[in-house]
DNA sequence: GTTCTGACA
DNA sequence: TGTCAGCA
């Protein structure tokens, strides 16, 4: 994970900021927590801590129920976008062991023997 | 002062 | 969803 996706799921946002930022009441955003729309940490005294990742599907979770979609629908894309995130992850964990069987077997090449840095078919700068 | 849970209309 | 109670 990147410093900034790192920085962005910080939680460090109480209720009140929220509120501000998504024009949003405390009871309408605690409704979505309930509805498992979104997962704010807690700090030691019990109180909702967000994210800017939070804000910004707060933010979106409003423009769909604006758009007139109900909590299951929303439930429905999200848990869609997950199943997508997961597989793109999965992906990328596939090219990453790609690349690594890659340089294995250039490794396993350059020490055959007789074989110059030149004449190496993987050093190709494309 | 702020936020939390539960409850009622 | 708004609002009120009673806590922390």
């Amino acid at each position: 994970m990147s410093e900034k996706e790192l920085r962005r799921s910080l939680s460090v946002l109480p209720i009140g900021t929220v509120m501000k930022l998504t024009d949003l009441t405390a009871r309408q955003i605690r409704y979505y927590e309930e509805q498992g729309l979104v997962s704010p940490e807690r700090n030691e005294g019990n109180r909702r801590m967000y994210s800017l990742n939070d804000i910004d599907r707060i933010l979106e979770v409003k423009d769909f129920l604006s758009e007139g979609l109900n909590i299951a629908d929303i439930q429905a894309v999200l848990a869609k976008r997950e199943a997508k995130r997961k597989q793109e992850q999965a992906t990328l964990a596939k090219s990453i062991s790609d690349d690594e069987a890659r340089r294995l077997l250039q490794d396993e090449f350059l020490h055959l023997g007789g074989l110059s840095d030149n004449d190496n078919p993987f050093n190709n700068p494309i």
